[in-house]
DNA sequence: AAATGTATGTTGTAATTCCAACAAAATAAA
DNA sequence: TTTATTTTGTTGGAATTACAACATACATTT
């Protein structure tokens, strides 16, 4: 728990707490550190949501495939996020969605009813279950659009001023952005092509950059 | 607010509140009540969120709508339901949707930082937001889907499960139900005629039926 | 360096959706 | 009832996406 208390510190669920007060804390809840390996499923859809987690190191995805295969990206956390707080909250009877490690990385589970049982991280989990919400807003509003550059150059545009530059990075590969635009890899690559040949981003890898008019 | 008690009472906000101790709340928060008619804009997209809601009578729609008047619909919320509290919540710094009457009815309204400032309250507003991230996640999963047959049998097989039966009704019109599944009115009737030629429901405007194969 | 595996780009075709325009049905108003 | 108005259904062509198959580029291992 030590190596990661800096992680911690950045984590809204513990804001306000000092380091005594944070290891004090998450011995007495009984949370567990788990390294993960890539690919790894730390939560499987379906089973009942008794933990919630915390990224430490590497990051994890919150994933869903249906019966046809086509995997769906809600979003990709990295640390000191949270994930699975909002089904414990809302006392789902099951996991509408995986998680799963998106490279070699640890993570901390915690009890979901001892955590909402403190009044004090109870309190913490409003701002983030509330800001979750924006965030699955901004996926609505991104997939929403009715065509696949929309979506690309919405996504874009979200990513680009996140990072307060037109040049940015994208923490997924082509694959990946497609499950998260919820389209096809081959017809993404085929348009960011054209993007590209427009003059309207450029790009290489996971790195893009958008073009504005002058 | 005396016309509304009953409604106020099962709303999760005002949970294990009586009579007495709720109408002290909401008269302590300045509560006010506004009567809305068909169409009208309760809270405008980009306003600062300061206000949280909960549906009195009537019902409101959560909508967007992007630059080529493509709307899009959120959430239809009836009594007692809550809106922009997650927002607020969040500390959001403009409002990204519209909350719109969707016929005659009438709203409270609830300074947020009032809100937020009883523990009470805020303690309740923790399980409301993340209930209002499963309602999320339901739509992105049901607009993740490739096709408008499996958009519309995803949504119709919730409605379904909700109402506890195969016939069902749905809160939307037509032209509704397309914007809240993200796709055009007329493809939609198209894909209607088609599953009801083909047997897999029976309609009748917003009455469906779901016909299990035996 | 060669071989293998993975990621990305390209292309053509089939399937699906969008869009516009109109027809038919239902509802409201006169 | 008759006339508007709104809602829903239908249709054909244009636009877009999905899908499959393959080419190319990049990375890793041996």
């Amino acid at each position: 728990m030590e190596d990661f208390i800096d992680v911690l510190k950045r984590c809204s669920l513990f804001c306000g707490m000092d380091d005594d007060e944070l290891l004090r804390t998450t011995k007495r809840l009984g949370a567990r550190v788990v390294g993960v390996r890539k690919e790894q499923t730390v939560l499987s859809e379906g089973e009942t949501p008794k933990y919630m987690g915390v990224v430490l190191s590497g990051a994890v995805r919150i994933v869903r495939e249906d019966y046809y295969g086509n995997r769906s990206i809600l979003a990709e956390l990295s640390p000191p996020h949270i994930f699975a707080e909002s089904f414990v909250c809302a006392g789902a009877e099951r996991l509408p969605v995986s998680v799963v490690a998106e490279g070699d990385g640890s993570v901390m589970l915690l009890d979901g009813k001892k955590v909402l049982a403190d009044g004090r991280l109870a309190g913490n989990l409003l701002k983030i279950t509330a800001e979750k919400n924006l965030l699955l807003n901004r996926k609505i509003e991104i997939i929403s659009k009715r065509t696949i550059r929309e979506k690309l150059l919405t996504y874009l545009s979200y990513r680009a001023a996140e990072q307060g530059s037109d040049e940015f990075t994208v923490p997924y590969d082509r694959q990946s952005l497609a499950d998260y635009l919820e389209t096809e890899r081959s017809a993404l690559s085929a348009e960011i092509s054209r993007l590209r040949k427009e003059g309207i981003i450029e790009c290489e890898r996971s790195r893009f950059k958008l073009i504005g008019k002058v």
